[in-house]
DNA sequence: ACGACTAATACTCACATTGAGGTTAAGTGG
DNA sequence: CCACTTAACCTCAATGTGAGTATTAGTCGT
């Protein structure tokens, strides 16, 4: 058995989340020509070619004295980065997780670790910095709720509820209408997800969209575990990343594929992110020592996908004693000049939960 | 390498929280004869002898598809009990968690799960149900502040916190007073994690406590780790349990040791369900289907360690949508009778948060 | 210099939530 | 039938939250 540490190293730079990635093989293989290839054919569908990977390596059982050590000692081997605020993420062991285990080789377990810096240099080696968006691209609604929700996943979620047969463990129920339960609890379970109906959106909620996204067999990794020769999807494209891209049109397809599982971990963090964002101050991890309120509150819009009252929130890091001001002004690029702010540490003292609260309702998207 | 699965296996019963536990020897090794020594002379000194230790074993590679498939046949195979409701806790990868290691042996890496289940039977084999506070005793404060805290734990504090030298990495700051700055960090985490000063406490830092009460060398594993002979600690009483316990008495001692880190991750294990409890409803594993608001009461204030406001409680948790009533009534002990209500599965879609919430303030205990 | 514009900051207000207290209702046991 | 016990209900003040509006202090263009 093996056991092997991946890293998911987000940061936010010019109002996006951004995530470290190195390139690697759809199975995770490292090929010393994906580089190469991917320079030369960039149109070809990634699909088994060199893709998005998160940083990962196995576990030095004779010299990594904690796991948290071998993560950064593999990070600072394959990206040249020096991590600060780390915390586990999750465990993932399932058997089939990597096509290779399928084939007899060694199991494979993954403990998965989230880390949190400012985005620096154009990191070593094949390392580059990705938007989080273009893997998850329904999760961004700042500038409103993505078409991609309500045009291609809510018909495609009917659909699959709508087909619900008897499959699966029928519950302990009246024997009668089976199929009619299931397919009630396959409604309510899209529903809850991604906010259909009378649900509300949750912007927490990341994993359970990415997984029943792929149940609905809409993002390319469920065609290619299922060995299937194309996606039924547009192919992500390669360089939709380096295109400002207008509006909300990138929104038509349904993100850009990873190796692995590791868009799956990449969601799990994403959500864990927006989880803990609210009652721990983990958003100063992401801003410079000094920065001001508008900075500080772009940040927050940029890991939850939602935007805030402006009022509120300042009123929320600055009266809730997150942050005190430190008589610095930035120098405008075209309005007043705002002041600097730099974390109170204090504030773990006197509040319980020391994080930028979101709206606790959902709905309170700031009206745009 | 090898990877464990640990179990913390948690009840609530006659509104105290219960683990469910295995013996085993301090190494974690499962001794034939430890039952048979337990039975035989309770009253030694259980520092290398049985001692409970959290039901665990290896993941088979090739027969368990999924890491929690795994989990739930070893609790099968050594205790008996089919698992419900089950969340993967934290992985623990340090190399110095097992004295075994140090010899030279395999090196083990424990992914611990966290099970809710309504306690029942006496269960199979070795294993048997134990209250959690008697391996946390400083944790519950729903008869008062444990004693332990203010008279024990608080001196050593500040002797820790005093005694403080330039040791460790020195903080990126002024070179001049380096130890002061020692001081008043260990000063700070010491009053964070346990309300002394200003600082109030939050039940939700377990962890947190257990690792500082390590460091402080108050509780028995610390000693059994270093090798040194003798713990600085009166021996853990065998039979504490049997007793009813009057009063603050049971605070006395830093509570019962366990074998290997497991007491660790007990403390993990009752941080998650403390902080869980406030925002899903996971209390509903722990009750029968049908309860009265008075269980349901007991079961939260038993898990998070203080007392509640019992018309708030009410108005939360009927008002907010929680539960229903049922229009069965409890034939009552010497009261009015009190209706059962059913936990309304509904909510999952209308609210976001759906738990507990306990007194966000802290300090909201009632009054007693 | 001045007015349009932009961004930062301040003020207001209705409403929901929370902590804490008291009051009434419906049983049991002497 | 009266004392006691527990359940269920109601009230109230304080605080927090969502949202809208106003003022301040700069830049930029003409």
């Amino acid at each position: 058995m093996q056991l092997w540490l991946d890293a998911v190293i987000m940061a936010v730079t010019a109002d996006r989340p951004r995530v470290l990635t190195v390139l690697r093989g759809a199975d995770g293989r490292p090929p010393a020509e994906a580089l190469a290839d991917s320079e030369r054919e960039p149109a070809a569908p990634p699909l088994h070619g060199p893709l998005d990977a998160l940083p990962f390596g196995p576990l030095d059982v004779a010299g990594d004295r904690t796991l948290e050590g071998g993560l950064r000692r593999h990070v600072r081997q394959q990206t040249g980065l020096e991590l600060g605020y780390v915390e586990q993420l999750y465990t993932f062991g399932d058997a089939l997780r990597d096509p290779a285990q399928a084939d007899g080789g060694p199991r494979v377990v993954s403990a998965a670790y989230l880390a949190l810096v400012r985005e620096e240099r154009p990191v070593a080696g094949d390392a580059r910095w990705r938007d989080v968006y273009a893997f998850l691209p329904w999760e961004d609604h700042r500038v409103g709720r993505p078409s991609i929700l309500d045009e291609r996943i809510a018909p495609a979620a009917t659909a699959w509820a709508a087909g619900a047969q008897g499959v699966g463990a029928p519950r302990p129920r009246d024997a009668r209408g089976d199929a009619m339960a299931e397919h009630g609890e396959r409604r309510e379970r899209a529903d809850i997800a991604f906010g259909f109906g009378t649900a509300r959106w949750d912007d927490e909620r990341v994993l359970a969209r990415y997984e029943l996204l792929y149940e609905l067999a809409l993002v390319a990794e469920r065609a290619r575990d299922d060995g299937a020769p194309a996606p039924p999807m547009d192919p992500p494209r390669a360089e939709s990343l380096a295109e400002p891209g207008r509006g909300r049109k990138d929104d038509a397809d349904a993100g850009r594929a990873m190796a692995l599982d590791h868009r799956r971990i990449l969601a799990t963090a994403l959500g864990r992110v927006r989880a803990k964002i609210k009652y721990r101050p983990l958003v100063f991890e992401l801003v410079p020592p000094e920065f001001t309120l508008r900075t500080l509150q772009h940040t927050v819009e940029a890991l939850a996908g939602m935007r805030l009252h402006t009022p509120n929130f300042r009123r929320l890091v600055d009266r809730g004693g997150l942050v005190e001001g430190t008589g610095h002004f930035e120098q405008a690029t075209g309005g007043r000049p705002a002041e600097r702010f730099r974390f109170r540490r204090e504030v773990l003292r006197e509040r319980r939960a020391p994080g930028v609260g979101l709206p606790t309702s959902g709905s309170a998207r700031r009206p745009n």
